[in-house]
DNA sequence: TTTGTTTATCGTAATATTGCAATATAATAA
DNA sequence: TTATTATATTGCAATATTACGATAAACAAA
């Protein structure tokens, strides 16, 4: 026991599941947060951004990659990080979804 | 270490990866299908109709509560639950904010 | 070539999460 | 009172996550 039993629920389930793990950490968060902040994509600079050490960093980025909610692309040295906008659709659709059928309902 | 550097980032910030831990789990999401997919809040039967021992889904259900995703009220032998909008607006919000800088920017 | 810069990976320790059996609690029914 | 029913809590084992030092890999500049 431990392992959470994914193959007991439905693959959307665990899709919509696995896009909020990789939104549930701060330092995560942060990172969307500062992609958010700069004019455009940005080359390098997330390191000295956030409180935490490179590898770290480097690891949390990769989780945000692996879900889709960032996109990064070489450019020389750096390489360029952005938000996927794809992805922010699902996530709003799923809760577009949630929103109609709530309306149908009394609470 | 392996604790998550929490302080080290903004209240607002740990605040909407709290909510987005909570949603972080297939179990929960289905929690949450479920809650939706019947007519008025409901009242008891969550335990039967997943594939996991009470004690967890009790679990479950903790966390979700914890997080004002659901709220649960006593209804006789029975507790009632069912979906609280507010935290439902809060994450659209969110995303909605998302969706705003992103406009603005070329990716 | 060597040096510096940037990002990724490995290895590992600390901590958190998940799941459930056993048990407890609370309220109703008989 | 004693069941019965519904939900919560405790305790623990299995697994996952987080963080970072050390190191590697890739590439540009000198």
């Amino acid at each position: 026991m431990g392992a959470s039993k994914s193959e007991s629920f439905s693959v959307a389930q665990n899709e919509i599941a696995n896009l909020f793990k990789a939104l549930s950490h701060p330092a995560r968060i942060a990172i969307v947060d500062y992609l958010l902040s700069v004019d455009s994509c940005i080359c390098g600079d997330i390191v000295n951004e956030l409180p935490l050490a490179q590898p770290t960093i480097s690891q949390h980025l990769k989780e945000l990659k692996n879900a889709n909610i960032i996109k990064g692309t070489i450019e020389g040295t750096a390489i360029c990080y952005c938000i996927n906008p794809d992805t922010i659709d699902t996530i709003e659709n799923h809760f577009g979804m949630i929103r109609h059928k709530l309306k149908s309902k009394c609470c």
